[in-house]
RNA sequence: GCCCUCGUGGUGAAAUUGGUAGACACAAAGGACUUAAAAUCCUUGCCCUUUUGGGAGUGCCAGUUCGAGUCUGGCCGAGGGCACCA
């Protein structure tokens, strides 16, 4: 018997793949299309254990599907903008596109020894001037539209790298490179009006039931819909400022307020713009820093101002007016009012200027006990200290009542609230893509005409320089548009919209006028089951539903709003983490295990070494597997094998060495089970021998069945477990007679269906059998799987007492008086009173006894 | 603080959606083969019983049901997301 050798069996397949075109995918419009797309990596220079999964769980689904009949585009691309390029660029004095290259082709060929069944026909790289032209369209198109627009914003501005830094690039405070303190900065900043969508990104999650429901719930946070009302507040005899006007959500605890909150961004700040009091506080709130844990830990402070509101509901309340650090202009109004008893913030605020707590909810139980100290009360219960509201039912009644009021009384209006922000797109980066806009003398915006897109980034350019590298290419930036002299915008954009349309360009990845051609995209889209890590669950997948809706907006012949229709969110690999004493991080190739299970520094065996827990592999922490190195000893059909077994695929799976092993010695097994089933088949071997033929049409529909609802379910752990079910079957009955010729039947069907999990392991047996190579799935023939015997479970009570053997559709009378006679079950029969008998037809029967 | 998910052997996990709990695999122990090792194969896996059998058992406590890992309520524990959003 030979020994697999998957070294060339799967560098045989890959071949004739290629030279057969067997990826190759083009519209069809008399089959049903399938578009099977994994969210495209990052160019860092290797595949990683994360890529492997996410490849692997895509390309069985693809290969099952055009299995089935059906059309399927299954495309790879690269998302090739972005700082590590830049980064290392400046780090090794490199050019970020030649290093973008060479890491895409490395992957490239990391990719293709897996042997995915992807059209490589229909690559693309978002860096590449084909690919971000017609984004520069898009960004014209949708400026036309009115969904982009500029304005001055507050930005995480990192003062040593005189650069803008992402929120997850600030941490605890501090630039993440730089380390200096993070401050905050007024910039010009380009905007996408994602918010405009706000409502229809909501209500259309409901559209998406082939998405995960955490998804969703983690996007409808997102969006964050909130209810309530806008209350105008009278101010009490100043000349130029009348009213003010905040947002709220509980406009029934009105009768609770002790004061007015502005924001220090309110428009009313102008007042206030000569008086130094008001400019240091403000220097102080901006310095308290933008990251979750200064927010969390800040103290509540105010600025109180000489001016006084009026309660709407009552003339006679007049509270004082503060601006506040923790009041957000760009959410509501940038104003509230502050209700101490029942809003925590408010509370705190108020015990530190002593303002008044007024509680105006009670909770229907410990009404005597009742006290507002230290917390507020936000529970549920009566309105009461409110004159006219007293008794409203907290919240069911008294918010809608109490807005009823206010609009009837014109105080205040009805009003829906999203948290949602509009998207800043601008960097000030170089590597990304040009945003196509230049500013004239009189700095308005002109737009680069169409003519001279795209809007290429200079070359060989000194990346060594602080702040924004564009900005000092002083003959990059100038040109003239229609005569005037202009200078160019030199922000790029963020890569987020990079990967908002890239599924569109897969549709058409060859048209060069535009970013796709709509017949195209009408045909494919929308991504009938998109996969990729939970990390993109916000940001990614939202962009890229707002994009679709921005391009489809005001657009006749473009109607689509999502673009996945189906989500699968796959889990991580991990790995143990190991440590030496001093607590540095090991790589797993410093440390070795020794007969008692325990490991010790490789150099100094004799020091052992500290096991942590199994986190998600990571460079940072040293416990990352090379996928090309375990493809090198395992290969590819062993590494799918382990990476779908065990754990299923929306969960975190554990790396190991002895699961990659056994799936190893599965190949290799199945390999010497092929070799005895074709020497079988080939002598045409009877063997004399009085042993139960085994039925096997029956498993093998019986496995169809069962792969196809697993496929069709993402239960791929489980076809790993029948892929070991058929081994033992196929190994158990292989030196028993059969028939020939209905086993070599049964064989190929088995070997169709390891097709989508091992496809250069199936195709070589196939091929090993001189059996037609244009496989298809096997369908599932329901006259085999039709049994005359079943088993049945006799329950007494609830309690499995035996199982028989009986024939379909036996009687319950013909049943209970065949288990009458059963010697095993008499004791718990025979002179009982059988109060009750419950059948489950073919399957249960179970008597009640007394 | 708010929202969500999940608790099944030594481990990763299955369980036709209310009907045989632990499929399949990893690890372990014992055995076979071998001069030996590796590889391979077989057996075992909680409690009582020599066997036959029987009992307990899906985080804990109740409930619904002939029947609960699955449904309901409460508690405990783990993980994830959001967070001055008024």
């Amino acid at each position: 018997m030979d020994r697999y050798n998957f070294h060339e069996v799967e560098s045989k397949w890959q071949k004739y793949w290629i030279e057969n075109n067997s990826d190759k995918t083009q519209i069809d419009k008399s089959k049903k299309k399938f578009y099977c797309l994994e969210m495209f990596p990052y160019p860092s220079g290797k595949i990683h254990m994360g890529h492997v999964r996410n490849y692997t769980i895509g390309d069985v689904l693809a290969r099952y599907k055009k299995l089935q009949g059906f059309n399927v585009l299954h495309p790879m691309g690269w998302d090739s903008f972005g700082m590590p390029a830049e980064n290392a660029a400046k780090e090794n004095n490199l050019d970020p596109k030649e290093w973008t290259q060479k890491n895409i082709s490395n992957m490239k060929k990391q990719l293709m020894r897996m042997g995915l069944s992807i059209d490589w026909d229909k690559e693309i790289s978002t860096c590449s001037e084909d690919y971000y032209k017609h984004q520069q369209k898009f960004f014209l198109e949708l400026f036309d539209k009115g969904l982009v627009y500029r304005k001055e914003n507050y930005v995480n501005w990192d003062p040593v790298e005189q650069t803008v830094l992402a929120n997850e690039q600030v941490i605890e405070g501090k630039g993440w490179r730089s380390g200096a303190t993070v401050e905050r900065k007024k910039l010009n900043q380009w905007f996408f009006n994602i918010s405009k969508f706000s409502e229809n990104l909501l209500s259309d999650l409901e559209k998406l039931p082939d998405w995960p429901n955490k998804v969703k719930i983690m996007q409808k946070n997102w969006i964050g819909k909130s209810f309530g009302c806008e209350i105008e507040f009278k101010i009490l005899g100043n000349e130029k400022i009348k009213s003010i006007h905040c947002y709220t959500t509980r406009p029934d605890t009105l009768f609770g307020s002790s004061f007015l909150a502005l924001s220090v961004d309110h428009p009313l700040s102008k007042y206030y713009e000569k008086n130094n009091d008001f400019l240091n506080f403000k220097n102080q709130c901006s310095k308290s820093g933008t990251t979750e844990e200064s927010i969390a830990n800040a103290e509540k402070i105010g600025f109180k101002t000489e001016l006084v509101a009026i309660n709407p509901l009552d003339q006679n309340i007049k509270i004082p007016i503060y601006f506040a650090n923790f009041v957000l202009m760009d959410y509501g109004l940038g104003a509230v009012f502050g209700c101490p008893a029942h809003d925590q913030r408010d509370l705190d605020f108020a015990l530190k200027y002593k303002l008044n707590v007024i509680p105006v909810v009670k909770p229907e139980k410990d009404q005597e006990s009742f006290k507002i100290t230290k917390e507020a009360y936000t529970g549920e219960g009566y309105i009461f200290n409110s004159d006219f509201l007293n008794g409203l039912k907290v919240p069911e009644d008294s918010i809608s009542k109490t807005i009823e009021i206010l609009e009837k009384k014109k105080l205040g209006k009805k009003k829906i609230n999203f948290r949602l922000k509009d998207w800043g797109v601008s960097r000030q980066r170089y590597w990304g893509c040009p945003i196509p806009i230049a500013y004239n003398e009189k700095n308005e915006i002109i737009k680069i005409p169409e003519k001279s897109l795209p809007v290429k980034l200079p070359e060989n350019i000194d990346l060594n320089i602080t702040g924004n590298p564009l900005d000092h290419q002083e003959k990059w930036k100038k040109v003239v548009i229609n005569g005037q002299n202009c200078t160019r915008e030199t922000d790029t954009l963020d890569t987020f919209v990079c990967s908002s349309w890239y599924f569109l360009r897969f549709c058409s990845p060859k048209e060069e006028r535009r970013g796709f051609n709509i017949e195209d995209v009408k045909y494919w889209m929308p991504v009938d089951q998109y996969i990729g890590g939970i990390e993109h669950a916000i940001l990614h997948l939202l962009y890229s539903r707002f994009f679709m809706r921005a391009l489809s907006y005001k657009n006749e012949n473009l109607n689509i709003s999502e673009p996945f229709a189906g989500l699968f969110t796959q889990g991580m690999v991990c790995h143990e983490t190991y440590k030496d004493k001093n607590g540095k991080w090991l790589s797993l190739d410093e440390v070795i295990l020794k007969n008692d299970k325990k490991f010790y520094l490789k150099n100094n065996p004799r020091e052992e070494v500290r096991v942590g827990k199994s986190e998600s592999m990571s460079k940072s922490k040293k416990n990352t597997i090379d996928p090309e190195q375990i493809m090198k000893n395992y290969g590819a059909d062993a590494v799918r094998i382990f990476i779908l077994s065990d754990s299923p695929p929306e969960k975190d799976i554990q790396w190991s060495d002895q699961g990659m092993n056994a799936s190893y010695k599965l190949i290799q097994k199945l390999w010497a089970l092929h070799s005895t089933i074709k020497r079988k088949l080939v002598k045409k071997t009877i063997l004399s021998s009085n042993d139960k033929v085994e039925d096997i049409d029956k498993f093998t529909n019986l496995l169809i069945d069962k792969i196809t609802k697993n496929l069709e379910k993402f239960n791929y752990n489980v076809i790993i477990a029948n892929l070991y079910e058929t081994y033992n079957f196929l190994v158990k009955i292989v030196d028993k007679n059969l028939d020939l010729k209905k086993f070599e039947e049964n064989y190929y069907k088995i070997l169709q269906l390891m097709f989508p999990i091992i496809p250069h392991f199936a195709s070589e047996c196939i091929q090993d059998l001189n059996k037609s190579l244009e496989y298809k799935w096997p369908e599932v023939e329901r006259k085999f799987l039709n049994e005359d015997e079943i088993k049945i479970v006799i329950q007494i009570n609830g309690k499995k007492r035996a199982i028989i053997l009986e024939k379909k559709g036996t009687s319950k009378d013909a049943l209970i008086e065949k288990i009458k006679k059963l010697d095993t079950l008499k004791k718990y029969i025979e002179n009982k009173n059988i109060h009750k008998t419950i059948l489950v037809k073919d399957r249960l029967i179970n008597f009640i006894i007394k």
